[in-house]
DNA sequence: CTGCCTCTCATTGTCAACAATCTTGCGCTG
DNA sequence: CAGCGCAAGATTGTTGACAATGAGAGGCAG
């Protein structure tokens, strides 16, 4: 049953939101394409509405818009992801530099803390996965740390072309110290209250993971 | 007669880029409510189209929409916009970082000794509105000559909130020589190939229009 | 005169029907 | 058997009509 549902927001801003929210969590694959009438049918509304939302989500950057065959989920060639990844680089970098900036409530230290214990704690485990995840906690972590919602918008933006790139095991495996040494630097530079150690330390982390996609084979660019 | 118009494009899309320009060039003022009707007489289509222009924009951060009260050119606080000076300011010295990595060509080269030429005229002899307009054109060809398309439209919009900013006469008039010399210091950068020396000019003149921008009376905010 | 209530109208919200367009599968021809 | 149309189906593009909402005018009571 879908009653215990908090009853869904069926507004086109709350269909742009869930479809937003598919897309974020891979629930669309990059390159899919969305049918208007079985979104509307799935959420008992008109067509228009579900145009509407395509509209909102394209003029953000989730969706791609082609005449005469409505949307599909926006692709990003190899080239775009590396640029994005530049445009990432700086961003973070901001939202580090912010966080240390300000003056952090002994709450929200301790969650900066025990984010980065989590991340310790799988890398000892060898857990892969527990780390991917803690791994994305802890840099929403920073950009809600860092207190400007529209940094953190961008970032959000500038991420979308990693939704469902997996990269290889072995080389995931490879990096994870290095990965989380970075981390710790930053998350003592935050600490500190050291903006420009904070920015530097989280750049630097970034374009080493940026450097790994850009190694990534080609299949990965047209997954339909 | 507006037959020597380029026989506007009455799609979605083509309505949107109309209004874009009007906002972009002051047609609108801030908090201005778009009637949809009006503007479907207008265009000579129908109201969806219009409602889907209007939805696109609001997803580029032009519009605002009101449940039941429609769109009006979305105005920003003081706050957001001093969030996004910030933003701003890395992206903008990514962008002129980035053209200093590049190898520029010859002609490239010559378009930005040009800029900072017709910039430094202006500033000679004291034409405040000739060295805005020269401003912004060198603003926008260092994004260029960053040659990455993200970065430039992330910093499009940001630079949304400036849209109709008017800066109050004086103050501009005062700022001109430190604003152009900074300008100076940013043209030399790239033209040496230092990314480094060309990020942090850029990011310390972005954050000088800030600091002004940052002072300016409430009332700037609230206009409708 | 002031404040509140109601009614009216301008405007947005929604849909379902129809037109235009693209894809695809089939059959014909060379 | 390959290639070229052609037709049918699926999907998007567009509109006009009707419902719902909210703002403002006007009147009535205190």
């Amino acid at each position: 049953m879908a009653d215990d549902m908090p009853k869904q927001d069926l507004s086109s801003e709350g269909i742009a939101a869930a479809l937003r929210g598919r897309i974020l969590s891979g629930g669309y694959g990059l390159g899919q394409r969305l049918i208007e009438m079985d979104l509307a049918e799935e959420f008992g509304v008109g067509r228009g509405r579900v145009r509407e939302a395509f509209r909102m989500l394209t003029g953000e950057g989730y969706l791609e818009f082609v005449a005469n065959r409505g949307v599909l989920v926006r692709r990003y060639s190899r080239v775009e992801l590396i640029e994005m990844g530049r445009v990432r680089e700086v961003l973070e970098g901001l939202a580090a530099r912010l966080a240390a900036e300000r003056t952090l409530t002994d709450v929200q230290r301790q969650e900066l803390e025990a984010a980065q214990a989590r991340m310790d704690a799988a890398e000892v485990a060898g857990d892969l996965d527990a780390f991917g995840m803690e791994n994305r906690a802890y840099h929403r972590l920073i950009e809600e740390l860092s207190g400007n919602v529209h940094a953190s918008e961008f970032i959000t933006r500038v991420r979308i072309p990693l939704i469902r790139v997996q990269m290889p095991w072995e080389e995931v495996a490879e990096s994870v110290g290095r990965s989380n040494r970075g981390h710790r630097v930053i998350t003592a530079a935050i600490l500190a209250g050291a903006p420009e150690a904070a920015e530097v330390a989280m750049r630097t982390h970034v374009r080493d993971g940026n450097a790994h996609v850009a190694r990534l084979p080609d299949e990965v660019f047209e997954a339909r």
